[in-house]
DNA sequence: AGCTCAATAT
DNA sequence: AATATTGAGC
C-alpha cells in the first residue's frame, strides 16, 4: 500500500522500506522541545492531504523527467514537456488528489457528494442551478481527448495483446495513461473495432495487415492470436510497458467556461490522423484521432 | 465482474 | 463529430 500510490503507477517496490518503516510525514519529525531548543521554528502540520499532494507532484515531475523519450520519440517538433514552463496540473492530480480512501481505486471516484457546502453557493446562484446542482460538486471529468499519441500508444497495446487479448481493461493498463478509464478505452475501442470492420469489408486489407500505423510498432509476433502475452510481463505480473504517460489529452471539447489547462493536447498544431482506405495520412490541424466516413 | 454491441446523450 | 453513458445479453 504505502509503496505505491497508485497500482498502474508502480515505479519501484523491491528494496525500499515499507510503509510501517516509515515515519508518517504528517508527523512532526522533530519534537516541539527539541526544536524548539535549536530555534527551529516548528513547521505547519500536514494534513494528510498535504502529503498526498506533496506525493503527487512528486510522481508527477518524475513522470514528466521519464516522458521526456515519449515526447521525443514522435518525431514531431514537441519539445519535452518543458521544465520551467508552467506546469499544468496533471488530470490526476486535479480531480483525483483524495488518496487518502483505502481500497478504491481514484478513478472509480467521479463524483464526490459535497458535505453541505450549498449556503453561500446556492445564495450566489438564482436560476440555472436548480438541476445543476452546482456544478463544481459534481466534479465532472472532461472528456477524453484521443491524440495522435494516444491513440498511437491505443494502437500499439492492442497490437500487443492480439485480438483475443484486446480488451478495454487489459488495454487500459498497458496503456499506462493516469487518469485513463476502462470506459475511455471501451468506448474508443468499440469505435475501433467499427472502424477496422469497415476497412475489412470496404478492401482487400484486414484491419492490421497493410496499415502501418498498425505494424509499424511494436509487435508483429504477436498480431496472430497470440495467447501469450507472457514476454511482456514483468516481475510483478505488470506488464513492461514501459513509459508512463502523463494525462494530456484531456479538453472540453473546446467550449468556453472551462477553465484552460488540463485540456491542451500539447500545442496548438498536433498532427492529426486519419484513415483512408487502410493507409494513413497526417494532417495538421485540430487535435483528435478521427475515422473518417 | 467484465466484455460487446447498439442506442442514445452530451 | 467525438466521446460518454446506458442497458441488454452473454
Amino acid at each position: 500500500m504505502g509503496e505505491s500510490v497508485n497500482d498502474d503507477r508502480v515505479l519501484w517496490e523491491v528494496g525500499l522500506p515499507g510503509a510501517d518503516d516509515l515515519t508518517p510525514l504528517n508527523l512532526q519529525l522533530i519534537p516541539a522541545e527539541l526544536a524548539s531548543a535549536f530555534r527551529i521554528s516548528p513547521e505547519s502540520s500536514k494534513t494528510m492531504t498535504d502529503v498526498n499532494r506533496a506525493s503527487q507532484n512528486m510522481f508527477s515531475s518524475l513522470q514528466r523527467w521519464h516522458s521526456q523519450d515519449i515526447a521525443s520519440m514522435n518525431n514531431s517538433n514537441f519539445k519535452p514537456f518543458g521544465e520551467e514552463r508552467n506546469r499544468e496540473e496533471t488530470f490526476t492530480e486535479k480531480y483525483e488528489t483524495d488518496l487518502t480512501r483505502e481500497g478504491s481505486d481514484p478513478r472509480k471516484l467521479r463524483r464526490v457528494e459535497s458535505g453541505g457546502t450549498e449556503d453561500a453557493d446556492s445564495a450566489l446562484c438564482n436560476e440555472n442551478c436548480a438541476d445543476d446542482t452546482s456544478a463544481k460538486t459534481l466534479n465532472k471529468r472532461p472528456r477524453l481527448v484521443w491524440t495522435p499519441q494516444l491513440h498511437k500508444r491505443f494502437i500499439e497495446v492492442v497490437a500487443h495483446l492480439g485480438i483475443k487479448n484486446a480488451v478495454p481493461k487489459t488495454i487500459m493498463q498497458l496503456m499506462n495513461v493516469e487518469g485513463l478509464t476502462r470506459e475511455n478505452v471501451a468506448s474508443h475501442l468499440q469505435k475501433y473495432r467499427l472502424y477496422t470492420k469497415r476497412m475489412q469489408g470496404q478492401s482487400d486489407e484486414g484491419p492490421y495487415s497493410s496499415d502501418h500505423l498498425f505494424t509499424s510498432t511494436p509487435a508483429p509476433q504477436s498480431l496472430r492470436e497470440s495467447s501469450e502475452s507472457v514476454h511482456l510481463r514483468n516481475t510483478n505480473g505488470h506488464i513492461a510497458m514501459p513509459t508512463p504517460m502523463p494525462m494530456i489529452g484531456m479538453a472540453n471539447g473546446g467550449h468556453v467556461g472551462m477553465p484552460v489547462g488540463y485540456g491542451v493536447a500539447l500545442e496548438a498544431e498536433t498532427c492529426q490522423m486519419s484513415f483512408n482506405r487502410g493507409k494513413y495520412h497526417e494532417v495538421f490541424s485540430a487535435a483528435s484521432t478521427t475515422y473518417p466516413v
